[in-house]
RNA sequence: GCUGGUGUAGCUCAAUAGGUAGAGCAGCUGACUUGUAAUCAGCAGGUUGGGGGUUCAAGUCCUCUCGCCAGCUCCA
């Protein structure tokens, strides 16, 4: 007899060779039937997921994974890619299979077919896996040999492959219904443990994530353990669409996008205001922490580019220009400039850290296929700086990089933004020595701060490593917005030097950094953030005054007027409409505070305040009024009180 | 750039099986003077993204091209 010890809930004796399934079977059917996945402990402590089939053949240790358990649903959704794979191979046997994870919120399988697949084929397959999953299939894993498995797969480039790089002499496989596919699982136990699922849309991927290898078609589908679930799914994405910022800059007038310069934004008046509040705080922030502006031109020789690497490394993404006959590059970065301004005098050890910011409008040849509202534009503004610094000034600086990040982040109200520490890319300039002292200087500076973080290997700047800051959207993908990059190799390229207090010419290190990233991708991500609803400090229009009649006109220009003069972004709405239509459009305009003017209002010389986000304030003065948004304003409020 | 989808008035959407474009909102005009999310009526608005083709006839079919959307690659 071996003995299993279920975490929770006690041991049971049991004969070698029986499933954990079976064992809990035997002590608990309920239990059994609705556990999905064990934990078992490893003999070196560690932990592993294994499928109820596993067979216990010792003394074990383990825990039991509900539904409700995260890693549960991570399995479901990878056992129905499985499935929707049987069902696609029933309907187009020919298709060769290559991967099918579980992802966030679901799963995909990527496959090789020599047909078209549109969304019009997924409820077939739909209906396929609908029957599979009736069929309540077990998922059987069985070990076999590598050479066993190379037979099974033999017609299979992908899954040979995948066989080819797996450093182990046994690989597993699992069969549902007919069909077969490697996999190092672990799986539901039973086709019928997927209560509900769909597919979501059909998408073309590179095999390996290599632009140079064959493209695949890819099915994205999710999968939950019952029906509400994934209603409730659907209904989320449904909710995030309306935060949409490409929507809601259109719906705000806040900016535009025109055939006539696809991915070049237009800025409107409301998105102006934006801008200049977020560059204004901005500007106060640097002066505060040592700053000082620069500007430098949008156009600059070929052969500056040359110099910086650009020519060599980042020509792909450059626009070109010829001025009386010279050629001229169109810049997609600010560091060459900056870089110009510090060699136009001789510097002193004395003056370090410099610290120059600049606001440079940069151009960048995107990728039509990539371009996303104001996340992806070929032309952006980033809040830019380079600091000209000393070896040992490094840490400080970008502790002190580090605290604006959250400060400026904070303010604007992002919480969940997370860090990645991105490594040398295969397309580099500078020594190894070089960005070996890089890397590890900037890791050194995350463990100092207690950031959490995770390495993001190959995908520095081609001049020095990085550390991203990334931020969510409405639909929860991520963007980079603030970066610190650690160069040692464009002081080198341009031969920048100061004066040491030894009189001898050294080398300064550079650090470029933003921290908006760029302004539009910023207002981007601050719109989908508050689904438009924006702080009152930064909403482009702060206050609607809407009188019930034009009886209290004069009244109501009264009240604007003091409200303008005290510098309020107001609007006044004249029309003779009713009060609802005017509440509504001021609603849909996402107003914080409307001012509502009638009878009661004029005779008391007061005013009633409705609030967007909800509640009213009745008959207050002008003067309490204006205190109230003095010190929301000034506190940089997130919600009105 | 690649894969798939999509493109009708400022916005949201209609238009049977190809028969030559229709509605609501917004806009303009007029009436209504309104107390917490759309008052009523009238008017105006489109060579159906663009080019080429098939057809007696194209928003509808074919083709090229551009934009947009989702994803891949790439990125602030």
């Amino acid at each position: 007899m071996k003995k299993l010890i279920i975490e929770n809930s006690g041991e049971v004796n049991h004969e070698e060779g029986l499933s954990i399934f079976d064992i809990i079977s035997d002590k608990d059917k309920q239990t059994a039937k609705k556990a999905i996945l064990a934990e078992i402990e490893l003999k070196d402590g560690s932990k592993k997921l294994v499928d109820l089939t596993f067979k216990v053949n010792d003394d074990l240790k383990m825990k039991l994974l509900f539904p409700e358990d995260a890693e549960s649903l991570d399995t479901l959704n990878h056992s129905t890619s499985h499935i929707m794979a049987a069902a696609i191979k029933k309907i187009y046997p020919e298709a060769k299979f290559a991967i099918g994870p579980s992802i966030k919120d679901g799963f995909y399988y990527d496959f090789e077919l020599d047909k078209v697949i549109s969304p019009e084929n997924l409820k077939p397959i739909e209906d396929e896996m609908k029957k599979i999953i009736s069929s309540n299939y077990s998922f059987i894993r069985k070990e076999i040999t590598k050479n066993e498995a190379k037979k099974i797969f033999k017609d299979n480039p992908y899954k040979l492959e995948l066989i080819d790089g797996i450093n182990d002499e046994y690989v597993s496989i699992y069969e549902t219904g007919d069909f077969i596919d490697l996999c190092s699982g672990p799986h539901i136990i039973s086709t019928s443990k997927v209560g509900a699922f769909k597919l979501l849309s059909v998408a073309g991927a590179y095999w390996r994530g290599n632009e140079n290898n064959k493209m695949l078609i890819r099915i994205y589908g999710t999968a939950f353990f019952n029906k509400e679930d994934l209603k409730n799914y659907l209904e989320r994405i449904e909710r995030a669409k309306l935060s949409d910022h490409r929507k809601i800059g259109k719906d705000l007038e806040l900016y535009s996008f025109h055939d006539e310069a696809p991915g070049f934004p237009f800025w409107h008046p409301k998105g102006m205001i934006i801008r200049n509040i977020i560059i204004d705080y901005w500007r106060k922030i640097h002066q505060e922490n040592g700053y000082q502006e620069i500007q430098t031109p949008v156009i600059l020789s070929n052969q500056l580019w040359h110099t910086s690497g650009h020519w060599d490394h980042y020509k792909e993404n450059m626009y070109f220009v010829k001025i009386d006959g010279n050629d001229y590059a169109i810049k997609p970065m600010n560091c060459p400039g900056a870089i110009l301004v510090y060699k136009s005098k001789q510097h002193s050890y004395r003056e370090f850290p410099i610290r120059y910011a600049e606001l440079g409008l940069v151009h960048r040849h995107e990728k039509s296929g990539v371009l996303h509202g104001l996340f992806r534009v070929r032309n952006f503004t980033q809040d830019d700086a380079h600091i000209f610094a000393l070896d040992e000034q490094l840490t400080a600086e970008i502790t002190s990089i580090i605290n604006m990040i959250g400060k400026m982040y904070s303010i604007f109200g992002f919480k969940d933004y997370h860090v990645e520490l991105s490594t040398r890319p295969a397309d580099r300039i500078g020594s190894d020595e070089m960005w070996d002292m890089a890397e590890q200087k900037l890791e050194e500076a995350i463990k100092e701060n207690n950031l959490v973080y995770k390495i993001n290997p190959g995908d520095g700047a081609f001049y020095g490593p990085k550390i991203d800051f990334h931020i969510k959207d409405s639909l929860e993908r991520t963007w980079q917005c603030a970066t610190i990059q650690l160069d040692f190799a464009m002081p080198e390229k341009f031969d920048i030097t100061y004066m040491g207090e030894d009189n001898l010419k050294h080398r300064p290190v550079m650090l470029h950094r933003v921290i908006l990233g760029s302004v539009e991708r910023f207002i981007g991500i601050l719109i989908e953030n508050y689904s438009g609803n924006l702080p009152l400090w930064i909403a482009p229009v702060q206050i609607a005054i809407l009188p019930i009649s034009d009886k209290y006109q004069q009244y109501s220009d009264n009240v604007f007027k003091k409200l303008k003069e005290e510098g309020y972004r107001v609007e006044i709405d004249n029309r003779v409409e009713s009060l609802n239509k005017k509440i509504r459009q001021a609603e849909l305009s996402k107003i914080p505070l409307m001012v509502i003017i009638g009878e009661k209002e004029q005779e008391s010389g007061t005013i009633t305040i409705r609030k967007k986000a909800g509640g009213d304030i009745k008959n207050i003065e002008i003067k309490e009024f204006i205190n109230i948004l003095r010190e929301n304003i000034e506190n940089k409020k997130t919600y009105f009180e």
